[in-house]
DNA sequence: GACGCCATACCGACTAGTGGGTCTAATCCT
DNA sequence: AGGATTAGACCCACTAGTCGGTATGGCGTC
């Protein structure tokens, strides 16, 4: 491990950032707390980073870039029929309910509920990472709607953000349930009316389309 | 005044502390901050609660008896038909979004993503705050469904679930973009979903109920 | 109705500890 | 060599909680 363990120090703060927050939050995390997660000291932190507030920053971006991934790859995303691609959106991340809380929960949520009114940069960098979030899946939810809602009233980036609202909304659930079972349910209604939105008309002959 | 000033502090404390909390956050306000808002000395604060996590958690009930009674006495509460109540909580929430965001934002969903894992006693009543919000709205949602959606393969608590879960997520979304523009467009595609929920059948002459 | 007494409420300086951030020296890589 | 990186002791501002003490008002007693 020549490069590769002494050179990756700032991804493995970002990464030990990103589940300590989803933990704790961000006042409640300490520096040393951060640093002793990834196994680096407190001087190597202040190396690469200028300040606390400026690590959560990048740990924002470094959170938009790992899940815009993680989602891209997902077998979901292959389907040919847009609606497909929607629900399977929904399906995947109920999936992911499974695991630990601080494992599925959001860390741009977690984040930016304690810091909007106290750190603006941190607020700003949370609301240009959800939105390029929901920017992308709007794509795949424009492209359902032109196929089987075209004149709905409604737009496809509502859409995509009252998706991720009952998504936020869940987790919240489960951390105060301490269980998902709650946030499944969520999810079992937000299918439904996603369902309903993009209704499959009867003699509708599936596509394929770019 | 006698003992209308003298006598109240705890109350002004857990008004001021509703305010800050969701403001900004649990673990970044300071008794100070608390005491300061509520224009009262950190002596009198440790002499009224122990700790701040025990003041915290009798904030949590005091919010929860606040609102309750908040919702009790809204016009919406009083249209006979348990369809147009359910209804009109949401538009009556949606209403509210007109406001500053610490003022109808909810203290128990800002504490319980920060403390969850921190402070299992503040968790702990936030869920019991929350859950018995949830019972009282469930009621009406109850009725709504016996009227209009008897066979439904849904409960009535999930979708008071559900609600909730959706207004959860357009608070975080009020606090990232700064205004209440998603969450109200959160809130008129959770309507549209509850709508049908509670189909109006084409012929229903609408009958008094308990 | 005046007086003494006590419980409760309130005050604010103080303490012990914590946490963000700094600094200097050591170590690694090229 | 020499810049980049890591190490961890150190500094200081800040914060939860303490403590000794002061007001206040109710109540029994004479």
């Amino acid at each position: 491990m020549p490069t590769s363990s002494r050179h990756n120090s700032k991804t493995k703060l970002l990464d030990a950032a990103q589940n300590v927050f989803r933990a704790k939050g961000y006042a409640a995390t300490t520096v040393d707390d951060i640093c002793h997660a990834a196994g680096i000291t407190k001087g190597s932190f202040f190396h690469h980073f200028a300040s606390k507030q400026d690590l959560t920053i990048d740990a924002a971006a470094h959170w938009s870039t790992w899940t815009d991934a993680l989602f891209a790859q997902a077998p979901y995303h292959q389907a040919a029929d847009p609606r497909e691609r929607v629900l399977g959106y929904v399906d995947f991340r109920s999936n992911i309910f499974d695991g630990d809380i601080p494992d599925f929960t959001c860390l741009l949520g977690t984040l930016v509920q304690e810091t909007y009114a106290t750190h603006p940069a941190i607020r700003a960098a949370c609301d240009k990472a959800m939105s390029s979030h929901i920017a992308i899946l709007s794509r795949d939810i424009e492209a359902a709607k032109k196929r089987y809602a075209p004149d709905a009233p409604w737009s496809a980036e509502s859409v995509g953000y009252f998706i991720q609202g009952v998504l936020q909304g869940s987790f919240v659930f489960a951390k105060a349930k301490d269980g998902s079972a709650v946030a499944r349910e969520n999810l079992s209604h937000l299918r439904r009316y996603l369902e309903s939105l993009f209704h499959q008309p009867v003699n509708f002959v599936g596509k394929e389309e770019s």
